[in-house]
RNA sequence: GGGUCAUUAACUCAGUUGGUUCAGAGUGUUACCUUGACAGGGUAGAAGUCACUGGUUCGAAUCCAGUAUGACCCACCA
């Protein structure tokens, strides 16, 4: 079988994803095996995938892979999400295009333009997962708005309703004037914008008295119903009782008392406008003031905006300013920087405003989901840091808007039978809603005609907190065979900034409807950035085309190049050069495969030294398996990443590889052979979760393998105990053989030239690795002495010396003055150590090791001082 | 305004109960090497007042207090 001289990434990351997908290892059903179970957080629909999608879903991929590696049935449940605002959005948009205006649709025809385009775009993201490599089981792909899934969230708002833990409230909400639609607080984000804050004069009524309050929105003065002053202002004590007037509608408004005001804000006065602040509202609920909504649902104003009817909000602003001014209104301008809130989605900002929605009480839901995280602990977060924000929020928690003003979604199961709100029943279908409504109403004549349903539709929220259950069908077949096998679910792996939208929800729901947690730990990623520490995104225009990487740099150049700098929790500072530096990893494997695979085998006797290095690396294996072991278990995946990067690199291919590498053109012992193959397939294991194509590839070529023995199925390398005094001589093994050719390159030995070596060594510790370095350094002949050695050039690893015999004229000054600089630091080394040690404090107060550890420190030093001298003797 | 976390080499980060060479890794950088797996390579080296100030301790990158800077989260100041 011929090698291929370059890996050719493209050809064989497509050759395994369809083998793997063939023989069906990524399918998952429940026997009698553990499970081990994620699932995906469901990307938009429409979406495509960006760097955090790759980042996320690598790290998912490396939990599921190396779990089926470990014998586990490893289940990977992907799909999406129909992303209520963001998609309809982009319908709306698309239909623009062509022409084509929402309000003239019926629902029914709008959500057929929205099924149409889902079709058309849906799934994409899905298949560039694949391209990644995701080992997701497909036949398990859910949307949110499958039939099935509708009908969990159906389910789920009666059942709720029922438990009178979902109301219908007129509040004030957060409304998008774009979308047209409320938002819960989550899906609000406050910005810091550069403003001004306008100094209003109102008249006084009966009075040629005038008062100036300052705000920021001067445009809703014209739904002023009141102007508030603090009661213990002594400033403004003349106005109490009076009556103001509103500028430019000349409306008179009463000046009523409340502490709320802030007397050293602007001047101490506030407006009250109750239908666009929500403090303003609780001031307008207190004093019962008149509640005037001066906007359009769109954000421009209404009938009360007078002249200004029909006009953005954000114009009429500018206007009314001037109009202020120009009736001497207006004392000053100040700039003034606030927090403004926007759209998540749309980014526009967020209008306060009063309407009728659906709330779902959250106070008794949170409790044990607060619990779970933060007392006994069975969900654990990563990083833990997150606990303390988690808190916060579910201690704080709001109830949540649950309604949206959208026809994408599912809608609220609610029916209205009469004329007033309050005539309403909610019910799973229309025709229990009938029941319902007969009884409610004890009017029998009612028929399905008569009801309405609400219009709203549910929160996407809504439907994802559900799902870790609603995949399995466990919210309606409650005691379902998936649902008992999978559920709860281990891992989680999603970036903190949907911690509340989803993950906490997700808790929530749960306890609530399944009585337990949705999953166990909780792998919060953190955000990737681009090189100048900018979130990537899509306006800034840097954030890389993930498939072009994927061609660029292979689909394990690009996730190894993503995990190599991830540590949970904190940002990624993407580089184009980490991938290189996967690529380039990848690169070198398939070099030391194509060298081990070149070697011609022949039933030889194998030499002392190939046995000791393959013992060597058996045991250093061990070493890094078991730590890597640690690392997986703490989540801490980019380092068990460098620590098998290192392992690979330096250990196999640049030491053992070195070592048992037969001489040019000659073969290779069978045994020894037969052993780096062993070797080098343990390390394709441990490699494959990252690296899941090249490692398949490679595992093929080394052996004629059976669909069964893929490396995707294969088994995860047993821990076994490993002997670390060898992997300690080793490395002082390692030292010498530094030393040996740090020495020629420092007095230009050339490598070919062979050397003696004589080593003064008491210990004689590493003698088992003489064949070793006398290989890896080129050395004729090692013997030992009892004396220095004259003529010789010379190094020192712990306590012994070396000496290299060549023939090549000694310069005895240089390595005298090397010799007294290396007992000079020697002796002041031995000096703060005894210094130490005769600290009376130090002496009683460490712990015994500690003191030992010291004693043998100062010994060891007084025994080099020792030798050092007796070189220095020699030499003169 | 409240809170959380961070600050260690040029860059990105480890450093687990204070005590073994604990001042580390990867990248970059420097010098040299390189026809026989791999220049996407090899060998060797340089590089840090562990943000600052004080405290606790025999001993502090590590614990405590304060300061500075940055990031994030939460909150209704017009």
């Amino acid at each position: 079988m011929s090698i291929p001289s370059k890996y050719d990434a493209k050809k064989v990351e497509q050759k395994w994803y369809h083998y793997w997908i063939k023989h069906q290892y990524f399918q998952s059903k429940p026997d009698n095996r553990t499970p081990y179970t994620i699932v995906i957080p469901p990307p938009n629909v429409t979406g495509v995938l960006h760097m955090g999608h790759m980042l996320n879903n690598t790290i998912q991929d490396v939990l599921i892979r190396r779990a089926r590696l470990k014998g586990k049935n490893a289940c990977w449940v992907p799909g999406t999400d129909h992303a209520s605002i963001a998609t309809e959005a982009k319908v709306v948009a698309k239909l623009k295009e062509k022409g084509i205006e929402k309000n003239d649709l019926t629902r029914d025809e709008f959500l057929a333009h929205a099924w149409e385009w889902t079709h058309e775009y849906g799934g994409v993201i899905l298949n560039q997962l694949k391209k990644l490599g995701c080992s997701c089981d497909w036949d398990r792909t859910k949307f949110t708005l499958d039939d099935d899934m509708s009908e969990s969230v159906i389910s789920v708002f009666v059942d709720l309703y029922n438990k009178g833990l979902i109301y219908r409230g007129y509040r004030m909400v957060n409304w998008d004037p774009k979308a047209q639609t409320t938002l819960s607080d989550e899906e609000v984000i406050y910005e810091e914008q550069q403003g001004h804050l306008y100094y209003v004069e109102y008249n006084i009524e009966g009075s040629s008295d005038r008062l100036t309050i300052a705000t920021t929105r001067p445009e809703t003065i014209l739904g002023d119903s009141a102007i508030c002053i603090n009661p213990n202002d002594e400033r403004f004590s003349h106005l109490k009782g009076k009556k103001a007037i509103v500028p430019l509608c000349n409306r008179v408004i009463p000046i009523i008392e409340d502490e709320y005001v802030d007397m050293e804000f602007g001047t101490g006065c506030l407006k009250v406008t109750p239908a666009h602040d929500e403090n303003d509202k609780i001031l307008g609920d207190k004093h019962k003031l008149e509640v005037i909504d001066i906007f359009n649902p769109d954000a421009t104003l209404n009938s009360f905006g007078l002249h200004y009817e029909g006009q953005d909000r954000f114009e009429v602003r500018k206007q009314i300013a001037t109009e202020l001014k120009d009736q001497g209104h207006l004392v000053k301008i100040e700039n003034h920087t606030h927090k403004v809130g926007t759209s998540e989605r749309t980014k526009v900002v967020i209008e306060p405003r009063l309407s009728d929605q659906w709330f779902l009480k959250m106070e008794d839901l949170a409790k044990p989901a607060l619990e779970a995280v933060l007392e006994d602990e069975s969900i654990r977060l990563f990083p833990k840091k997150f606990n303390n924000t988690y808190r916060h929020w579910m201690e704080n928690i709001r109830d949540w808007n649950i309604s949206r003003q959208l026809f994408w979604g599912q809608q609220i199961p609610a029916y209205y039978y009469g004329d007033s709100k309050d005539d309403v029943v909610v019910a799973k279908t229309k025709e229990d809603a009938l029941k319902l409504a007969k009884e409610k109403s004890k009017n029998p004549k009612l028929t399905a005609e008569d009801l309405k349903q609400d219009p709203d539709v549910l929160d996407t929220w809504f439907s994802s907190w559900l799902w870790p259950i609603s995949v399995f069908d466990g919210i309606r077949n409650p005691n379902n065979d998936e649902i008992n096998y999978y559920y709860p679910t281990n891992d989680l792996v999603t970036g903190p900034d949907i911690l509340f939208f989803w993950v906490a929800r997700m808790i929530v729901a749960g306890f609530e409807f399944k009585g337990q947690k949705p999953f166990e730990n909780v792998y919060l990623t953190g955000l990737v950035r681009d090189k100048q520490r900018r979130k990537m995104s899509k306006s800034l225009g840097n954030s890389p085309d993930a498939l072009k990487l994927i061609e660029d740099f292979s689909a394990d150049g690009v996730r190894v190049g993503l995990l190599l700098s991830s540590a949970a929790g904190n940002d990624l500072l993407f580089d184009e050069a980490l991938c290189q530096q996967g690529k380039a990893f990848g690169n070198k494997i398939w070099n030391a495969f194509r060298l081990i695979q070149g070697w011609k085998v022949e039933p030889i006797d194998q030499p002392e030294y190939a046995q000791k290095a393959l013992d060597w690396y058996d045991a250093k294996f061990q070493q890094i398996l078991t730590e890597i072991e640690d690392q997986f278990n703490k989540y801490r995946l980019s380092d068990a990443l460098m620590a098998i990067y290192k392992l690979v690199w330096d250990d196999f291919c640049s030491w053992l590889l070195e070592m048992i590498k037969p001489e040019y053109g000659q073969p290779i012992d069978e045994t020894s052979h037969k052993k780096v193959v062993h070797l080098l397939e343990q390390n394709l294991k441990i490699l494959h979760p990252f690296m899941p194509f090249l490692t398949e590839e490679i595992w093929h070529y080394l052996k004629n393998r059976t669909p069964e023995s893929a490396l995707v199925v294969a088994s995860w390398p047993q821990t076994k105990d490993y002997n670390a005094q060898l992997l300690h001589n080793f490395e002082i093994t390692k030292e010498v053989i530094s030393g040996i050719r740090n020495l020629r390159k420092q007095k230009q030995i050339p490598f070919k030239t062979s050397v003696e070596m004589q080593v003064l060594n008491k210990a004689k510790y590493t003698t088992q690795y003489d064949g070793l370095v006398a290989k890896l350094g080129n050395i004729s002949q090692i013997k030992y002495v009892d004396a220095s050695v004259d003529q010789a050039f010379s190094f020192r690893v712990g306590a012994s010396d070396y000496f290299i015999v060549a023939d090549i004229d000694l310069d005895v000054e240089a390595e005298i003055s090397k010799i007294e600089e290396e007992l000079r630091y020697t002796e002041g080394f031995l000096k703060s150590v005894q210094n130490k040690l005769s600290n009376q404090r130090f002496v009683t107060n460490a712990p015994e090791q500690v003191v030992a550890n010291e004693k043998k420190k100062e010994a060891d030093a007084i025994a080099k001082i020792e030798t050092l001298k007796s070189s220095l003797s020699g030499l003169k």
